[in-house]
DNA sequence: TATCCTACCGACCGATCGGTAGACAGTCAA
DNA sequence: TTGACTGTCTACCGATCGGTCGGTAGGATA
Protein backbone atom coordinates (compact mmCIF):
# COMPACT_ATOMS: atom_id res chain seq x y z
CA UNK A 1 0.00 0.00 0.00
CA UNK A 2 2.90 2.59 1.29
CA UNK A 3 3.92 3.91 -2.48
CA UNK A 4 7.37 4.90 -1.25
CA UNK A 5 8.37 1.31 0.02
CA UNK A 6 5.63 -1.05 -1.51
CA UNK A 7 6.05 -4.32 -0.01
CA UNK A 8 7.55 -6.73 -2.73
CA UNK A 9 5.20 -9.49 -1.62
CA UNK A 10 2.40 -7.67 -3.35
CA UNK A 11 4.22 -6.96 -6.61
CA UNK A 12 5.30 -10.59 -6.93
CA UNK A 13 1.73 -11.91 -6.63
CA UNK A 14 0.75 -9.33 -9.23
CA UNK A 15 3.46 -10.28 -11.51
CA UNK A 16 2.71 -14.29 -10.69
CA UNK A 17 -1.09 -13.62 -11.21
CA UNK A 18 -0.73 -11.60 -14.31
CA UNK A 19 1.16 -14.54 -15.40
CA UNK A 20 -1.68 -17.28 -14.60
CA UNK A 21 -4.32 -15.63 -15.37
CA UNK A 22 -3.44 -14.99 -19.11
CA UNK A 23 -2.52 -18.35 -19.08
CA UNK A 24 -5.85 -20.03 -17.52
CA UNK A 25 -8.18 -17.49 -17.23
CA UNK A 26 -9.77 -16.41 -13.75
CA UNK A 27 -11.47 -19.72 -12.79
CA UNK A 28 -8.82 -21.75 -14.48
CA UNK A 29 -6.14 -20.60 -11.60
CA UNK A 30 -6.41 -21.05 -8.27
CA UNK A 31 -5.36 -18.86 -5.08
CA UNK A 32 -3.58 -22.01 -3.67
CA UNK A 33 -1.93 -21.94 -7.52
CA UNK A 34 -1.32 -18.00 -6.81
CA UNK A 35 0.21 -18.25 -3.71
CA UNK A 36 2.09 -21.56 -4.14
CA UNK A 37 3.75 -19.72 -6.76
CA UNK A 38 5.50 -17.02 -4.90
CA UNK A 39 5.62 -19.57 -2.03
CA UNK A 40 3.74 -18.00 0.83
CA UNK A 41 0.81 -19.68 2.46
CA UNK A 42 -2.81 -19.22 0.94
CA UNK A 43 -3.73 -16.88 3.36
CA UNK A 44 -1.18 -15.01 3.45
CA UNK A 45 -2.10 -14.49 0.02
CA UNK A 46 -5.60 -13.40 0.83
CA UNK A 47 -4.10 -10.74 4.04
CA UNK A 48 -2.97 -8.66 0.71
CA UNK A 49 -6.09 -9.40 -1.57
CA UNK A 50 -8.85 -10.10 0.36
CA UNK A 51 -10.61 -11.70 -2.09
CA UNK A 52 -9.70 -13.25 -5.75
CA UNK A 53 -11.48 -10.77 -7.61
CA UNK A 54 -9.19 -7.79 -5.83
CA UNK A 55 -6.22 -9.27 -6.72
CA UNK A 56 -7.61 -9.99 -10.62
CA UNK A 57 -8.83 -6.56 -10.52
CA UNK A 58 -4.99 -5.21 -9.28
CA UNK A 59 -3.17 -7.31 -12.50
CA UNK A 60 -6.05 -5.35 -14.87
CA UNK A 61 -5.67 -2.11 -13.29
CA UNK A 62 -1.54 -2.41 -13.81
CA UNK A 63 -1.74 -3.58 -17.31
CA UNK A 64 -4.46 -0.72 -18.28
CA UNK A 65 -2.01 2.23 -16.39
CA UNK A 66 1.27 0.80 -17.99
CA UNK A 67 -0.60 0.90 -21.69
CA UNK A 68 -2.17 4.16 -21.43
CA UNK A 69 0.98 5.68 -20.29
CA UNK A 70 2.66 4.33 -22.90
CA UNK A 71 0.28 5.54 -25.74
CA UNK A 72 0.18 9.19 -23.75
CA UNK A 73 3.86 9.23 -24.06
CA UNK A 74 4.00 8.50 -27.79
CA UNK A 75 0.87 11.09 -28.18
CA UNK A 76 3.60 13.53 -26.43
CA UNK A 77 6.65 12.49 -27.84
CA UNK A 78 5.47 13.14 -31.81
CA UNK A 79 3.50 16.16 -32.51
CA UNK A 80 2.56 14.38 -36.08
CA UNK A 81 -0.99 12.10 -35.55
CA UNK A 82 0.11 10.26 -38.94
CA UNK A 83 3.82 9.57 -36.78
CA UNK A 84 1.69 8.69 -33.62
CA UNK A 85 -0.76 5.82 -35.35
CA UNK A 86 2.53 4.53 -36.53
CA UNK A 87 4.13 4.06 -33.82
CA UNK A 88 1.23 2.83 -31.98
CA UNK A 89 1.34 0.03 -34.73
CA UNK A 90 4.97 -0.35 -33.56
CA UNK A 91 4.40 -0.26 -29.85
CA UNK A 92 1.33 -3.70 -30.68
CA UNK A 93 3.75 -5.77 -32.62
CA UNK A 94 6.75 -4.73 -30.28
CA UNK A 95 4.78 -5.30 -26.69
CA UNK A 96 3.49 -8.45 -28.41
CA UNK A 97 6.97 -10.26 -28.25
CA UNK A 98 8.24 -8.37 -24.73
CA UNK A 99 4.41 -8.51 -22.98
CA UNK A 100 2.94 -11.74 -24.21
CA UNK A 101 0.28 -12.32 -21.33
CA UNK A 102 -1.39 -8.62 -22.47
CA UNK A 103 -3.17 -10.10 -25.25
CA UNK A 104 -4.03 -13.30 -23.58
CA UNK A 105 -5.65 -11.03 -20.53
CA UNK A 106 -7.25 -8.35 -22.35
CA UNK A 107 -9.03 -11.06 -24.66
CA UNK A 108 -10.30 -13.08 -21.68
CA UNK A 109 -11.48 -9.83 -19.94
CA UNK A 110 -13.65 -8.73 -23.08
CA UNK A 111 -14.81 -12.43 -23.25
CA UNK A 112 -15.95 -12.45 -19.67
CA UNK A 113 -16.69 -8.52 -18.78
CA UNK A 114 -20.20 -9.01 -20.01
CA UNK A 115 -20.77 -11.20 -17.31
CA UNK A 116 -19.04 -9.51 -14.70
CA UNK A 117 -20.23 -5.99 -15.85
CA UNK A 118 -23.37 -6.36 -13.38
CA UNK A 119 -20.99 -5.98 -10.66
CA UNK A 120 -20.88 -2.75 -11.12
CA UNK A 121 -16.95 -3.58 -12.36
CA UNK A 122 -15.80 -0.78 -14.52
CA UNK A 123 -14.29 -1.32 -17.75
CA UNK A 124 -10.40 -0.52 -17.06
CA UNK A 125 -9.38 -0.62 -20.53
CA UNK A 126 -11.28 2.66 -20.90
CA UNK A 127 -8.94 5.21 -20.84
CA UNK A 128 -6.62 3.40 -23.17
CA UNK A 129 -8.96 3.01 -25.76
CA UNK A 130 -9.93 6.19 -25.23
CA UNK A 131 -6.55 8.07 -26.18
CA UNK A 132 -6.24 5.76 -28.99
CA UNK A 133 -9.50 7.12 -30.45
CA UNK A 134 -8.38 10.56 -29.85
CA UNK A 135 -5.34 9.88 -32.38
CA UNK A 136 -7.81 9.29 -35.30
CA UNK A 137 -10.22 11.98 -34.25
CA UNK A 138 -7.20 14.49 -33.49
CA UNK A 139 -5.79 13.85 -37.01
CA UNK A 140 -8.83 13.73 -38.66
CA UNK A 141 -9.76 17.04 -37.33
CA UNK A 142 -6.30 18.41 -39.02
CA UNK A 143 -7.39 16.94 -42.35
CA UNK A 144 -4.77 14.06 -42.02
CA UNK A 145 -6.86 11.30 -41.72
CA UNK A 146 -10.03 10.18 -43.87
CA UNK A 147 -13.31 10.09 -42.17
CA UNK A 148 -13.60 6.36 -40.63
CA UNK A 149 -15.48 5.58 -37.97
CA UNK A 150 -12.64 5.71 -35.08
CA UNK A 151 -14.00 3.37 -33.07
CA UNK A 152 -14.47 0.81 -35.34
CA UNK A 153 -11.56 1.47 -36.80
CA UNK A 154 -9.19 0.81 -34.03
CA UNK A 155 -11.20 -1.58 -33.18
CA UNK A 156 -10.53 -3.61 -36.59
CA UNK A 157 -6.74 -2.31 -35.75
CA UNK A 158 -6.16 -4.16 -32.47
CA UNK A 159 -8.24 -7.29 -33.27
CA UNK A 160 -6.48 -8.07 -36.96
CA UNK A 161 -3.26 -7.46 -34.20
CA UNK A 162 -4.56 -9.47 -31.03
CA UNK A 163 -6.30 -12.57 -32.85
CA UNK A 164 -3.34 -13.02 -35.04
CA UNK A 165 -0.98 -12.84 -32.02
CA UNK A 166 -3.44 -15.40 -30.03
CA UNK A 167 -3.75 -17.71 -32.94
CA UNK A 168 -0.10 -18.16 -33.54
CA UNK A 169 0.55 -21.22 -31.40
CA UNK A 170 -2.47 -23.06 -32.28
CA UNK A 171 -1.88 -22.15 -36.16
CA UNK A 172 1.76 -22.11 -36.48
CA UNK A 173 1.07 -25.50 -38.17
CA UNK A 174 0.20 -24.09 -40.87
CA UNK A 175 3.17 -21.77 -41.86
CA UNK A 176 5.85 -23.25 -43.63
CA UNK A 177 8.57 -23.94 -41.03
CA UNK A 178 10.42 -21.66 -43.65
CA UNK A 179 9.25 -18.67 -43.08
CA UNK A 180 7.61 -18.62 -39.61
CA UNK A 181 10.58 -16.19 -38.56
CA UNK A 182 9.16 -13.87 -40.81
CA UNK A 183 5.31 -14.13 -40.26
CA UNK A 184 5.63 -11.27 -37.03
CA UNK A 185 7.56 -8.93 -39.64
CA UNK A 186 5.73 -9.94 -41.92
CA UNK A 187 2.26 -9.14 -40.11
CA UNK A 188 3.76 -5.34 -39.17
CA UNK A 189 3.86 -4.76 -42.29
CA UNK A 190 0.52 -5.64 -43.41
CA UNK A 191 -0.35 -3.92 -40.76
CA UNK A 192 1.33 -0.30 -41.52
CA UNK A 193 -0.12 -1.16 -45.14
CA UNK A 194 -3.44 -1.31 -43.63
CA UNK A 195 -3.18 2.04 -41.61
CA UNK A 196 -2.02 3.83 -44.27
CA UNK A 197 -4.53 2.68 -46.91
CA UNK A 198 -7.76 3.21 -45.05
CA UNK A 199 -6.74 6.06 -42.62
CA UNK A 200 -4.05 8.12 -44.67
CA UNK A 201 -5.40 10.67 -46.82
CA UNK A 202 -2.04 11.44 -49.18
CA UNK A 203 -0.08 8.49 -50.26
CA UNK A 204 3.61 8.53 -49.79
CA UNK B 1 -25.15 -41.95 -30.87
CA UNK B 2 -27.49 -43.63 -33.79
CA UNK B 3 -27.95 -41.26 -36.69
CA UNK B 4 -31.04 -41.96 -38.08
CA UNK B 5 -32.70 -41.43 -34.59
CA UNK B 6 -30.79 -39.19 -32.18
CA UNK B 7 -31.82 -38.60 -28.90
CA UNK B 8 -33.06 -35.28 -27.97
CA UNK B 9 -31.43 -35.54 -24.79
CA UNK B 10 -28.03 -35.51 -26.01
CA UNK B 11 -28.78 -32.99 -28.35
CA UNK B 12 -30.58 -30.45 -25.82
CA UNK B 13 -26.85 -31.11 -24.17
CA UNK B 14 -24.90 -29.81 -26.61
CA UNK B 15 -27.41 -26.94 -27.54
CA UNK B 16 -26.95 -25.31 -24.09
CA UNK B 17 -23.17 -26.09 -23.42
CA UNK B 18 -22.64 -23.97 -26.42
CA UNK B 19 -24.37 -21.16 -24.83
CA UNK B 20 -22.78 -21.55 -21.68
CA UNK B 21 -19.16 -22.49 -22.80
CA UNK B 22 -19.70 -19.46 -24.62
CA UNK B 23 -20.80 -17.30 -21.67
CA UNK B 24 -18.73 -18.03 -19.19
CA UNK B 25 -16.03 -20.65 -20.28
CA UNK B 26 -15.20 -24.31 -19.81
CA UNK B 27 -13.97 -24.06 -15.63
CA UNK B 28 -16.43 -21.56 -15.32
CA UNK B 29 -19.48 -23.91 -16.34
CA UNK B 30 -20.57 -26.78 -14.12
CA UNK B 31 -21.97 -30.01 -14.92
CA UNK B 32 -24.38 -29.53 -12.31
CA UNK B 33 -25.23 -26.34 -14.13
CA UNK B 34 -25.49 -28.18 -17.83
CA UNK B 35 -27.73 -31.05 -16.41
CA UNK B 36 -29.89 -28.39 -14.57
CA UNK B 37 -30.37 -26.22 -18.01
CA UNK B 38 -31.86 -29.54 -19.56
CA UNK B 39 -33.78 -30.58 -16.20
CA UNK B 40 -32.15 -33.47 -15.57
CA UNK B 41 -30.32 -35.20 -13.19
CA UNK B 42 -26.28 -34.76 -13.31
CA UNK B 43 -25.45 -38.57 -13.32
CA UNK B 44 -27.99 -38.79 -16.61
CA UNK B 45 -25.65 -35.42 -18.46
CA UNK B 46 -22.61 -38.47 -17.81
CA UNK B 47 -24.44 -41.07 -19.31
CA UNK B 48 -24.44 -39.18 -22.81
CA UNK B 49 -21.12 -37.86 -22.36
CA UNK B 50 -18.90 -39.56 -19.57
CA UNK B 51 -16.60 -36.69 -19.12
CA UNK B 52 -17.28 -33.07 -19.49
CA UNK B 53 -14.15 -32.57 -21.68
CA UNK B 54 -16.17 -35.21 -23.74
CA UNK B 55 -19.27 -32.48 -23.96
CA UNK B 56 -17.01 -29.41 -24.47
CA UNK B 57 -15.66 -31.53 -27.54
CA UNK B 58 -19.07 -32.31 -28.97
CA UNK B 59 -19.85 -28.89 -28.76
CA UNK B 60 -16.63 -27.59 -30.41
CA UNK B 61 -17.17 -30.68 -33.35
CA UNK B 62 -20.15 -29.47 -34.42
CA UNK B 63 -19.29 -25.61 -34.37
CA UNK B 64 -16.60 -26.85 -36.70
CA UNK B 65 -18.43 -28.90 -38.83
CA UNK B 66 -21.10 -26.15 -39.22
CA UNK B 67 -19.03 -23.42 -40.09
CA UNK B 68 -16.68 -25.98 -42.60
CA UNK B 69 -20.05 -26.75 -44.72
CA UNK B 70 -21.11 -23.00 -44.46
CA UNK B 71 -17.73 -22.43 -46.42
CA UNK B 72 -17.55 -25.36 -48.83
CA UNK B 73 -21.01 -24.49 -49.97
CA UNK B 74 -19.93 -20.96 -51.12
CA UNK B 75 -17.22 -22.89 -52.73
CA UNK B 76 -19.32 -24.46 -54.80
CA UNK B 77 -22.04 -22.09 -55.12
CA UNK B 78 -19.72 -19.28 -56.75
CA UNK B 79 -17.18 -20.05 -59.27
CA UNK B 80 -15.11 -16.78 -58.63
CA UNK B 81 -12.73 -16.28 -56.16
CA UNK B 82 -13.32 -12.85 -55.70
CA UNK B 83 -17.01 -13.49 -55.32
CA UNK B 84 -16.73 -16.28 -52.52
CA UNK B 85 -14.39 -14.24 -50.54
CA UNK B 86 -17.30 -11.23 -50.63
CA UNK B 87 -19.70 -14.00 -49.64
CA UNK B 88 -17.39 -15.40 -46.91
CA UNK B 89 -16.95 -11.91 -45.54
CA UNK B 90 -21.03 -11.69 -46.05
CA UNK B 91 -21.40 -15.04 -44.14
CA UNK B 92 -19.18 -13.36 -41.12
CA UNK B 93 -21.03 -10.76 -40.76
CA UNK B 94 -24.51 -12.60 -40.85
CA UNK B 95 -23.65 -15.44 -38.69
CA UNK B 96 -22.12 -13.01 -35.69
CA UNK B 97 -26.18 -11.75 -35.55
CA UNK B 98 -27.59 -14.94 -36.03
CA UNK B 99 -25.53 -17.34 -33.68
CA UNK B 100 -23.44 -14.85 -31.42
CA UNK B 101 -22.04 -17.51 -29.59
CA UNK B 102 -19.47 -19.08 -31.73
CA UNK B 103 -17.36 -16.00 -31.69
CA UNK B 104 -16.88 -16.52 -27.80
CA UNK B 105 -16.44 -20.46 -28.13
CA UNK B 106 -13.73 -19.55 -30.53
CA UNK B 107 -11.96 -16.82 -29.06
CA UNK B 108 -11.98 -18.84 -25.46
CA UNK B 109 -10.82 -22.22 -27.59
CA UNK B 110 -8.09 -20.17 -28.94
CA UNK B 111 -7.15 -19.18 -25.71
CA UNK B 112 -7.36 -22.33 -24.37
CA UNK B 113 -5.95 -24.23 -26.93
CA UNK B 114 -2.25 -24.39 -26.40
CA UNK B 115 -2.43 -25.35 -22.67
CA UNK B 116 -5.07 -28.57 -23.86
CA UNK B 117 -2.53 -29.47 -27.28
CA UNK B 118 -0.31 -30.81 -24.12
CA UNK B 119 -3.30 -34.24 -24.18
CA UNK B 120 -3.26 -34.26 -28.00
CA UNK B 121 -6.19 -32.85 -28.15
CA UNK B 122 -6.62 -31.77 -31.93
CA UNK B 123 -7.78 -28.57 -33.37
CA UNK B 124 -11.37 -28.86 -34.57
CA UNK B 125 -11.23 -25.60 -36.98
CA UNK B 126 -8.63 -26.75 -38.90
CA UNK B 127 -10.31 -27.86 -41.98
CA UNK B 128 -12.35 -24.38 -41.62
CA UNK B 129 -9.40 -22.47 -41.83
CA UNK B 130 -7.60 -24.85 -44.65
CA UNK B 131 -11.00 -24.04 -46.46
CA UNK B 132 -10.86 -20.41 -46.77
CA UNK B 133 -7.22 -19.68 -46.98
CA UNK B 134 -7.60 -22.27 -49.81
CA UNK B 135 -10.13 -19.73 -51.51
CA UNK B 136 -7.12 -17.08 -50.88
CA UNK B 137 -4.55 -19.24 -52.75
CA UNK B 138 -6.97 -19.91 -55.54
CA UNK B 139 -7.21 -17.00 -56.72
CA UNK B 140 -3.56 -15.71 -56.46
CA UNK B 141 -2.94 -19.25 -58.88
CA UNK B 142 -5.36 -17.54 -61.27
CA UNK B 143 -3.90 -14.03 -60.94
CA UNK B 144 -6.80 -12.75 -59.44
CA UNK B 145 -5.58 -11.87 -56.10
CA UNK B 146 -2.71 -9.96 -54.73
CA UNK B 147 0.35 -12.32 -52.95
CA UNK B 148 -0.38 -11.63 -49.84
CA UNK B 149 0.75 -14.15 -47.41
CA UNK B 150 -3.10 -16.41 -47.16
CA UNK B 151 -2.58 -17.12 -43.21
CA UNK B 152 -1.57 -13.80 -41.84
CA UNK B 153 -4.39 -12.40 -44.28
CA UNK B 154 -7.24 -14.28 -43.63
CA UNK B 155 -6.05 -14.06 -39.80
CA UNK B 156 -6.68 -10.54 -39.32
CA UNK B 157 -9.47 -10.72 -41.44
CA UNK B 158 -11.12 -13.07 -38.86
CA UNK B 159 -9.54 -10.89 -36.01
CA UNK B 160 -11.13 -8.11 -37.44
CA UNK B 161 -14.02 -9.53 -37.51
CA UNK B 162 -14.22 -11.19 -33.92
CA UNK B 163 -12.46 -8.61 -32.06
CA UNK B 164 -14.92 -5.88 -32.73
CA UNK B 165 -17.82 -8.29 -32.11
CA UNK B 166 -17.00 -9.60 -28.50
CA UNK B 167 -15.53 -6.00 -27.69
CA UNK B 168 -19.16 -4.29 -28.62
CA UNK B 169 -21.29 -5.01 -25.46
CA UNK B 170 -18.34 -3.66 -23.72
CA UNK B 171 -17.40 -0.82 -25.84
CA UNK B 172 -20.39 -0.03 -27.15
CA UNK B 173 -21.07 3.31 -24.24
CA UNK B 174 -18.44 4.97 -26.67
CA UNK B 175 -20.83 5.30 -29.34
CA UNK B 176 -22.98 7.49 -29.97
CA UNK B 177 -26.25 6.03 -29.18
CA UNK B 178 -27.81 7.29 -32.41
CA UNK B 179 -25.07 5.39 -34.88
CA UNK B 180 -25.26 1.94 -32.99
CA UNK B 181 -27.64 0.81 -34.71
CA UNK B 182 -25.54 1.47 -37.98
CA UNK B 183 -22.03 0.02 -36.51
CA UNK B 184 -22.38 -3.41 -38.00
CA UNK B 185 -23.12 -2.25 -41.20
CA UNK B 186 -20.13 0.10 -41.51
CA UNK B 187 -18.03 -2.53 -40.35
CA UNK B 188 -19.31 -5.06 -42.87
CA UNK B 189 -18.45 -2.04 -45.30
CA UNK B 190 -14.97 -1.22 -43.62
CA UNK B 191 -14.34 -5.21 -44.05
CA UNK B 192 -14.99 -5.30 -47.48
CA UNK B 193 -13.16 -1.80 -48.23
CA UNK B 194 -9.83 -3.99 -46.58
CA UNK B 195 -10.62 -7.05 -48.78
CA UNK B 196 -10.83 -5.11 -51.59
CA UNK B 197 -7.91 -2.81 -50.99
CA UNK B 198 -5.32 -5.51 -49.90
CA UNK B 199 -6.27 -8.60 -52.01
CA UNK B 200 -8.26 -7.40 -55.13
CA UNK B 201 -5.33 -6.47 -57.88
CA UNK B 202 -8.31 -4.41 -60.23
CA UNK B 203 -10.69 -1.90 -58.73
CA UNK B 204 -14.06 -1.94 -59.99
C1' DT C 1 7.35 -2.05 29.26
C1' DA C 2 3.10 -1.94 26.96
C1' DT C 3 0.75 -1.35 22.78
C1' DC C 4 -0.09 -1.43 18.06
C1' DC C 5 0.55 -2.86 13.24
C1' DT C 6 2.11 -5.68 9.36
C1' DA C 7 3.07 -9.90 7.41
C1' DC C 8 2.61 -14.39 7.80
C1' DC C 9 1.00 -19.11 9.22
C1' DG C 10 -1.73 -23.79 9.98
C1' DA C 11 -6.19 -25.41 10.74
C1' DC C 12 -10.54 -25.36 9.56
C1' DC C 13 -15.22 -24.16 7.20
C1' DG C 14 -19.28 -24.90 4.08
C1' DA C 15 -19.89 -25.31 -0.67
C1' DT C 16 -19.04 -27.13 -4.92
C1' DC C 17 -16.24 -29.66 -8.09
C1' DG C 18 -16.07 -33.89 -11.55
C1' DG C 19 -17.14 -38.42 -11.33
C1' DT C 20 -18.96 -43.29 -9.52
C1' DA C 21 -22.25 -46.96 -7.92
C1' DG C 22 -26.36 -49.08 -7.86
C1' DA C 23 -31.30 -49.27 -8.47
C1' DC C 24 -35.32 -48.91 -11.34
C1' DA C 25 -38.54 -48.48 -15.27
C1' DG C 26 -39.36 -48.93 -20.20
C1' DT C 27 -38.31 -51.13 -24.72
C1' DC C 28 -37.37 -54.67 -27.71
C1' DA C 29 -35.60 -58.99 -29.49
C1' DA C 30 -34.89 -64.02 -28.69
C1' DT D 1 -40.84 -64.93 -20.38
C1' DT D 2 -36.56 -63.91 -20.16
C1' DG D 3 -32.58 -61.07 -20.71
C1' DA D 4 -30.08 -57.32 -22.59
C1' DC D 5 -29.99 -52.50 -23.31
C1' DT D 6 -31.12 -47.50 -22.59
C1' DG D 7 -32.14 -43.60 -20.03
C1' DT D 8 -32.91 -41.80 -15.83
C1' DC D 9 -32.68 -41.39 -10.93
C1' DT D 10 -30.83 -40.85 -5.78
C1' DA D 11 -27.02 -41.23 -2.98
C1' DC D 12 -22.48 -40.82 -2.35
C1' DC D 13 -17.27 -40.16 -3.00
C1' DG D 14 -12.63 -37.75 -2.44
C1' DA D 15 -10.69 -33.53 -3.94
C1' DT D 16 -10.62 -28.87 -4.31
C1' DC D 17 -12.78 -24.43 -4.18
C1' DG D 18 -12.72 -19.44 -2.01
C1' DG D 19 -12.56 -17.73 2.33
C1' DT D 20 -12.39 -17.33 7.79
C1' DC D 21 -10.32 -18.01 12.14
C1' DG D 22 -7.13 -17.56 15.97
C1' DG D 23 -2.61 -16.95 16.70
C1' DT D 24 2.54 -15.65 16.22
C1' DA D 25 6.94 -13.16 15.21
C1' DG D 26 8.98 -8.83 14.70
C1' DG D 27 9.43 -3.99 14.12
C1' DA D 28 7.78 0.79 15.28
C1' DT D 29 5.78 3.82 18.58
C1' DA D 30 4.73 5.54 23.21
Amino acid sequence: MNPLKPPATADKLIAIAESLFAEKGFYGVSIRDLAEGVSIAKSSLLHHFPTKEKLYGAVLKKLADEMTLEVKEIRERFPDETEQIFQFVHLLCHNSEEKPNRENIILRELLDNPKRAEKARKWFFADYFREITDIIRSGQNKGAFKPVNPEIFILQLLGAHRYLIISLPTVKQFFDAAIYNRILTDHHVELEIFVRERLLKTES
